[in-house]
DNA sequence: CTATTGATGTTCT
DNA sequence: GAACATCAATAGA
């Protein structure tokens, strides 16, 4: 609804939000760029961290919609998703196009080539320096800035990435042609 | 370009 | 003890 005054609508389930996002800007301390590729995991997905209910590492994603849930991925990595929707529901942010402090995140990832800086969830985090110490952070307030955008882009749709339920589910969304995408999407 | 595999630590059963 | 919303390096086409 209020789309006005540079708010994303949190509230939304997060299909929708998943794709409103595409195109948006995220800034971690005044570094990011615009948001490229994500994936929806609702409450009713078997895939979703949230589909068995409450434990101590999901906990924020039954708080507030538009905080970060940041958990640990294969024990090395990062992933940070944006809470939403009227229970549980989540978008993963898994790439974006650098555009803000493209220096500094070249640095963090230790010299890997623009295209492949923040080509992942994992290398999202590593190149805005997001971490455990962000869990439950609120998006839209300092040291974070999620800007809607402006104009809708073109958007494609394909099964996500690295899951083993609900394999064949359309929830990965992206920026069609962009070279910024974790992997390229089946043909379309 | 695709396919495969090892590294790594936390969470949950 | 098994599973895991990944990455980088490697080999081959």
């Amino acid at each position: 609804m209020n789309e006005t005054k540079g708010g994303v609508d949190f509230t939304l389930e997060p299909a929708e939000l998943a794709s409103i996002l595409i195109g948006a800007t995220l800034l971690h301390n005044d570094v990011g760029g615009v948001i490229v590729e994500t994936e929806a995991y609702d409450t009713t997905d078997p895939a979703s961290h949230s589909f068995n209910g409450m434990t101590p590492r999901n906990a924020v994603m039954f708080g507030p919609p538009g905080h970060a849930y940041v958990y640990r991925s294969y024990g090395i990595h990062w992933c940070v998703n944006v809470t939403c929707g009227k229970r549980a529901g989540a978008v993963l942010l898994r790439a974006i196009e650098p555009s803000a402090g493209i220096e500094i995140m070249r640095e963090r990832r230790g010299l890997a080539p623009l295209r492949l800086l923040c080509a992942g969830p994992g290398r999202l985090c590593q190149a805005l320096a997001i971490s455990i110490a962000h869990n439950g952070a609120d998006l839209e307030k300092p040291p974070f800035a999620i800007n809607p955008r402006e104009t809708a882009p073109d958007i494609i749709v394909g099964p996500r990435i690295g899951i083993t339920k609900a394999v064949d589910q359309p929830w990965r969304f992206g920026l069609k042609g962009s070279r910024f995408l974790s992997k390229p999407f089946p043909r379309a």
